[in-house]
DNA sequence: ATGAAAGCGCTAACAG
DNA sequence: CTGTTAGCGCTTTCAT
């Protein structure tokens, strides 16, 4: 690996000014930055970047770190992520925590030391509050879909509304009896979204509603567990509304595997994507994912940039799909 | 931040006691040492890893490079590195280069500045051979799926195994006229599956074949494009095979829309997972990618670890999975 | 066993 | 406009 001092001795300059040339390259003579560039050229010469910001505290690149990378959801915000950063310049590094908090922490840590300038922040599902390593440091960051109750930008989507419109498409399909396979309580976004339905099952029918809820992990297992166990439990239901993508494909694979023909038999509704390949198409609210993800950057490299604005938030709201007109529905 | 010289200061000793104590504990004295930890945990002390890989050369950081991260196969390669990474402590780094190699340049930039020990590496499908900032630095690298022609590991899948699995199938359904949606010749595996389909099209019907044979992008656009082609061109054939899962999904996609129902009027099978909730399933051949990349993975971390053997080539067998026993099938 | 000091590659005063 | 130098946080001779 070349260095500065490579590039000086064949330039015949001094460091400084091959580093000038770099950063400030009207404060440098035009016979020596000719020469300089030529050097640079001449022995394939690129800055260590972390030497750099070992010094300036700043790199250039900032991290997206989500609990699964294999969720079609996170996925999405990772794309609008780099959507924004492309244009910007700046280098993006993905960390998938897998849904663990040592790992998150571990991550973190990685980041830190590697002067990222900046995190798009997924957290795991089970902090109730910033990691230490972030509380000890000022770095900027901007949650998505789920976030801590601290003073940063956060980017979230609507999740009652978004339960809501499940619900009410299914009451206007005529269900009469809607049963809930939902996440757990002890999250936010699991929370928001059992809540939701909650008040809006009990306002149709109180008596039913506790027997028709389910919750558990936002896992495939979970979703094919609580599936069997609603199943099998004997309950009457019309209709089944998952509050996550994971969930709703556990449920899919459940039912599939007892014969029960969706939509024929029962009728199945998910909150988040779950796969354009389904044939018939599962009726579904969708988060404006990438957008998230690129709305998110935006706010961060304005962060970056030395806004110190208060903090904002902005609610995405989800899009319907159905099968009937498979667009957006209000 | 806590530096190493705040600590040093409440202990009451120099920075090199301190350095001592966490990386060579039994070359400094006991009662030194307590201090030195006790300082370091009340300071919630961490060190800076790349300041100190600055001076070491080291990190204990790997990445993995893929063209495309919403592809299920690149996910599950990564899915399979983390799994033997996690285990040795090592933190992982994914770079999605978007097929594009310009980002690829500007990534492996990055992490060679950040000092990673090494590369899960799967080169955009445009390189025809090693990026120049690769060859200038011994990076511990492997190759998993794609690969350039150099002495490096490489983790390959059996390419023509594959196809010729999907093809037999096919023909033992009683498929006579096959068709294929492929990919770009110019890349190794685009061509591998292709003359793999070549030669075995050639030898049950060689007057056909070429007529059978669309080729383009690895996108899903490619496929959806290609398959109307195909259809529209009203050439005879009962069955497509597509060689890799996005032109597969295009394929769907345009059959579907054209009104021709899989696999009642035509049948299609798919090099690659093309998602589990197809209904009726698809056949295709899945490659092991997970195992792909935790092979590639513990290769990589005997590289990093000194091994400097000849490179190793491992191939890995294709699954075939079908409507009928979706088993492994050979 | 310990500390002072050099140096990893770079930038930013500060002199000249 | 240019070069010398200190220093980012850390490790590692080299003396003591």
């Amino acid at each position: 690996m070349k260095t500065i001092k490579d590039v000086a001795a064949v330039a015949g300059v001094s460091v400084a000014s091959v580093s000038r040339a770099m950063n400030n390259p009207s404060t440098v003579s035009p016979e020596n930055l000719k020469r300089i560039n030529a050097a640079i050229r001449k022995l394939g010469y690129a800055p260590n970047k972390i030497a750099r910001s070992l010094k300036v505290q700043t790199s250039k690149s900032v991290a997206v770190m989500v609990p699964d990378i294999s969720n079609p959801f996170h996925l999405k915000v990772i794309k609008g992520a780099e959507s924004v950063l492309a244009a910007a310049g700046y280098t993006l590094f993905i960390m998938d925590t897998e849904e663990s908090a040592e790992k998150e922490a571990r991550s973190l840590r990685d980041l830190l030391d590697r002067q990222i300038d900046g995190l798009v922040y997924v957290p795991v599902l089970t902090n109730d509050r910033l990691p230490p390593i972030l509380s000890a440091n000022q770095l900027p960051l901007v949650f998505v879909d789920r976030f801590l109750g601290t003073e940063h930008d956060s980017i979230r989507g609507n999740n009652a509304a978004g339960i809501s419109m499940l619900y009410r498409y299914l009451i206007a399909k005529g269900h009469r009896t809607i049963a809930l396979i939902g996440g757990p309580d002890f999250s936010q976004i699991g929370r928001e979204r059992n809540e939701a339905f909650r008040s809006l099952a009990f306002q149709e029918d109180g008596s039913h509603a506790q027997a028709l809820m389910r919750t558990g992990d936002f896992t495939v297992e979970g979703g094919y567990r609580l599936a069997r166990e609603l199943v099998l439990s004997g309950v009457a239901m019309d209709a089944v509304l998952a509050t996550n993508n994971l969930l709703g494909i556990g449920a899919l694979k459940a039912f599939r595997e007892l014969g029960i023909r969706v939509p024929i038999n029962l009728e199945l509704a998910v909150f988040d994507e779950i796969g354009e390949l389904v044939d018939p198409p599962i009726p579904h609210v969708r988060q404006q994912a990438f957008e998230m993800g690129a709305q998110a950057t935006r706010f961060l490299l304005e962060r970056i940039g030395g806004d110190s604005g208060p903090a904002r938030t902005v609610l995405f709201e989800p899009l319907l799909f159905t099968p009937e007109h498979y667009k957006k529905f209000s």
